[in-house]
RNA sequence: GCCCCAAUGGCGGAACUGGUAGACGCGCCGGACUCAAAAUCCGGUUCUGGCAACAGAGUGUGGGUUCGAUUCCCUCUUGGGGCACCA
């Protein structure tokens, strides 16, 4: 074993030794438990980011601490290759996405070998293979088959100017990113995936999903947000009919069915028919109606503006006392959400009693509830008007309690025909059309005579070309007539081909599928997923607790309703990742595009008058720059930092410790790179500690003679240590305090003196101990030590070590006392000791007779083997 | 605006099930080694008062439950994530 600690070679020796000998690929085997560790595959933006590193290491220990607990585990690894990124990369750079998507991947393969992750690499893909995306365009037209799949209008973010669908992370203050022109809704075609089908479902098996953080169900929950109240249809009135020029209604969807007698208008989306027909008869709300049509679709947008309406001048009747309501539009109400319209009960809803006031519309009184005193003025709005309560004012309905009177008019409405009972959820489908080329191309063909036409199966892939550049203004797939031309498979007639590609989360929604079965030409899964799946632990950045995840369950069980797969949850465990933030910094020069700046650029300068200035130095000279807070490291904001640095300086090991001992895994991290000096300290104690120790000569057994209390105290120390270690990795996740532990052992192992046999052979059992727990977090480093430690075989063979009672037992234990709570000492009592023996020797502290200052016991409260609280 | 999460020394964090607040590490201070520095090793390090023993205060804010609250409940503040076309 070499004298001092030399990571390069360490590292690179380590990583030979894996590769010659393939330790990471796995099979299935049906002798051992399997464990299918996941971690969330990265987008190929260029360079890792310390993000990337917590997440896979994270993995990365959970992989080999299951594999020295005797798992077959597979740790797959991919790229998520399609995307946003690569087209702007292109028009930056005139380089064709995919150029610039593999370059990268190329390199960020080298990164990730580099940090040492127990990966089986012959599994590895991109979503931008069409051996992969193959399977994509299949699935999607059986779900077509099955109306799974279905067209419909949607609407958009359009740049007038660049002609161009702007994703929301291109629409700044409402402009697009590029032109600065006022973005405008468009409604166009697109696909939808009818998951709201399976929104019961995908709510009620969270209750299942025991092994998910807490969190992450109830964010979906409520996204899905399942409510029941009651569909009402309000018949237009004879103005509305004239306009619309039909017989009709104006439904509603309520949770607030008792409040229908407190209706005092309606409002609707400005793309509503009603709002429409109103809209042709009268200028100004013409114009309301266009001003609407501004501004992005993003819902925190929406919900943020100022809420405004105008009257139509058309009415509806209310479907019990037949009374005119007037209809309004309002900015606030979606289209896209329910039916398009609300009913408006300013006396019992904030929004509504908000938007009454501003538009001196009449506020009516139907509930009396218990804390919200019934007056006949609201003045400023108190939440207990919202509260459930007796119902007054109601006709045939006052006197009701919330339940009697939704049922009791649910009943009446259901009677006249004029609305029912009905769940609604807050999950809409799921739009997959994306008007960009960098993705997977629907395979439909558009043709004149026949409409939509599926590619038949036998001519998948629908092959994206490779070699296009976009330019900003609009999706190039659309001018490339190579690619839409094409002949209709049922006519042979000239036809179109579809060219908007598929949103990438269909890409993620079942890669992890793909992993057990990559190299299947035939079809898109098989028997070996029955095997590896579902994943036993996930992991993944919680900023993907709803997106992703639930897609990726509706994927799930959508190929089991096809019969592909037997299980309807794909995930068995999942660990949220806390997101590493650093500072964001931007400078948008007038009328110009944003730009980032990278946090290790800005420095700060004060000015003249002392304030401080934060600048960075670019070719033009310095820039002042703004901060915009901590964000999570992206390419898009530039702050990301790439861990190659630390890597070369300090080796893979110490940026890994690091990383774990920073903080447990589900907490965020603001990044600092302050302590990277304690881990590679830490990893040199410890190679010093066993060189020291190794160097000294062979390494005697443990004899049968009983041990001094130095050895003793030693042996107890590192069993404690692995007991903790063991809890703390295998059942709470929380690296950082199992590293703790082994740093208090190696401290425990440098106090130790004892250069006897019986004494180098419990140093010897303390050093292996912390070296095989430490091995998951730093193998390789571990790898060469436990060589030197005389291992028979190489680390990743090694099972994980057994805490030996026999070690931990003890037969005194010190008790807290407090006085009032407070701490006031404390005694060691002999393990045996009963509850009355404890209270007994408490009291009789000479220190807590001084604080009980004479007072006679009020209370003590003993718990066992911990604390005693005397009350006086 | 809505949903979710977080806040503890100078810093990252620990305290797992309501029971010793500050483990472990960083930084800093002092010492040893050195011609000197780096590295390494040893000791100290929440704040206030005190030479000390010790006492008091203290876990974002304000309140509550409890013998006892960083932990549970309510309020507010600040930061972060998500809001359906960033991934």
């Amino acid at each position: 074993m070499q004298e001092s600690y030399e990571p390069a070679a360490v590292e690179r020796a380590a990583q030979q030794y894996w590769q010659e000998h393939r330790v990471f690929a796995v099979r299935e085997d049906a002798s051992r438990p399997k464990f299918y560790c996941l971690s969330m595959f990265p987008y190929p933006s260029g360079r890792l980011h310390m993000g990337h590193v917590r997440n896979y290491t994270i993995g990365d220990v959970l992989a080999r601490y299951m594999r020295m607990q005797g798992h077959n585990v597979l740790q797959p690894m991919g790229w998520d290759a399609f995307g946003l990124p690569a087209e702007n990369a292109a028009i930056s750079n005139n380089v064709p996405p995919a150029k610039w998507t593999r370059q990268n991947i190329a390199y960020m393969r080298g990164q990730m070998k580099a940090l040492g992750f127990a990966i089986d690499w012959e599994r590895e893909f991109a979503t931008c293979d069409a051996a992969y995306y193959h399977w994509n365009q299949w699935l999607f037209l059986r779900m077509l088959e099955r109306g799974i799949a279905y067209r419909k209008t949607g609407v958009v973010n359009w740049d007038p100017v660049d002609q161009t669908v702007l994703a929301n992370e291109q629409v700044i203050d409402g402009r697009g990113w590029r032109t600065g022109a006022p973005v405008e809704k468009r409604e166009i075609p697109m696909y939808y995936l009818n998951i709201t089908r399976y929104a019961d479902e995908l709510l009620q098996a969270l209750d299942e999903l025991g092994g998910w953080p807490e969190r992450v169900r109830v964010m979906q929950a409520n996204w899905i947000g399942r409510s029941e109240g009651c569909e009402v249809a309000f018949p237009y009135a004879p103005d509305t009919r004239a306009a619309l020029g039909r017989e009709g209604a104006l439904k509603v969807f309520t949770t607030r069915v008792d409040t229908l007698f407190g209706v005092t208008f309606m409002a609707v989306a400005a793309e509503h028919p009603v709002a429409l027909a109103a809209a042709q008869a009268n200028p100004q709300l013409a114009a309301f109606v266009d001003e609407c049509r501004r501004g992005s679709v993003m819902e925190a947008d929406v919900a943020t503006q100022e809420k405004k309406g105008l009257p139509t001048g058309l009415h509806v009747l209310h479907p019990f006392t037949g009374e005119q309501l007037p209809v309004w539009v309002a900015n606030y109400v979606l289209m896209g959400y329910g039916e398009g319209a609300v009913m408006g009960v300013p006396a019992h809803d904030e929004r509504d009693f908000e938007f009454a006031g501003k538009n001196a519309l009449p506020i009516v009184m139907v509930v009396r509830s218990a804390t919200g005193a019934y007056q006949d003025v609201l003045a400023p709005w108190i939440p207990a008007y919202a509260e459930h309560g007796e119902v007054v004012n109601s006709g045939q309905f006052s006197g009701l309690s919330f339940q009697a009177a939704v049922d009791a008019i649910a009943a009446a409405l259901e009677k006249k025909g004029l609305g029912a009972k009905r769940v609604h959820y807050r999950l809409r489908d799921w739009g997959i059309s994306r008007q960009r080329y960098w993705g997977c191309p629907i395979p439909i063909i558009h043709c004149e005579r026949c409409g939509q036409v599926p590619v038949p199966d036998a001519d998948l892939p629908v092959v994206l070309p490779e070699d296009l550049v976009p330019d900003g203004s609009g999706n190039p797939l659309a001018k490339s007539a190579d690619f839409y031309e094409c002949t209709c498979p049922k006519c042979s007639g000239p036809a179109r081909r579809e060219t908007d590609t598929m949103d990438t989360f269909v890409d993620s929604s079942w890669y992890f599928l793909r992993f057990a079965c990559p190299d299947d030409g035939e079809r898109m899964v098989d028997a070996r997923v029955e095997y590896w799946l579902p994943a036993d632990q996930y992991i993944g950045g919680i900023e993907h607790a709803i997106l992703h995840l639930l897609y990726a369950r509706f994927w799930t069980k959508v190929m089991r309703d096809f019969g592909q797969l037997s299980f309807g949850e794909p995930f068995t465990r999942l660990l949220t990742q806390g997101m590493v933030l650093n500072h964001i910094y931007s400078h948008q020069p007038a009328g110009g595009r944003k730009r980032y700046f990278n946090p290790a650029d800005v420095y700060v300068r004060r000015d003249a008058d002392g304030t401080e200035v934060s600048e960075v130095a670019t070719a033009e000279g310095p820039v002042r720059v703004e901060h915009e807070g901590l964000g999570k490291m992206s390419k898009s904001e530039g702050n990301g930092v790439d861990p190659e640095g630390l890597v070369a300086r300090f080796g893979a090991d110490t940026a890994r410790l690091f990383m774990m001992f920073a903080s447990p895994p589900e907490q965020t991290l603001e990044w600092s790179d302050e302590g990277v000096q304690g881990a590679s300290r830490f990893i040199r104690r410890l190679w010093n500690a066993v060189y020291e120790h190794v160097s000294a000569g062979a390494v005697p057994r443990r004899d049968g003679t009983p041990l001094t209390p130095e050895q003793s105290k030693l042996r107890r120390a590192a069993h404690q240590a692995l007991a903790k270690a063991t809890d703390d990795i295998g059942r709470r996740h929380n690296f950082n305090t199992a590293i703790a532990a082994i740093m208090e052992l190696l401290n425990a192992v440098a106090r130790f003196a004892d250069a006897s046999p019986q004494g180098r052979a419990v140093r010897q059992e303390a050093l292996e101990i912390a070296v095989l727990v430490l091995a998951p977090i730093v193998p390789h480093v571990c790898h060469a030590l436990w060589q030197g430690l005389g291992g028979e075989r190489a680390l990743v063979d090694e099972p994980w070590p057994k805490v030996d009672p026999q070690a931990l037992a003890q037969d005194t234990y010190q008790i807290v006392v407090q006085v009032n709570g407070k701490l006031r000492g404390h005694v060691s009592v002999p393990a045996d000791s009963d509850e009355a023996a404890v209270r007994a020797a408490a009291l009789a502290d000479e220190r807590v007779q001084k604080f009980m200052d004479g007072k006679p016991v009020r209370r003590v409260i003993v718990v066992p083997g911990k604390l005693v609280n005397v009350v006086i």
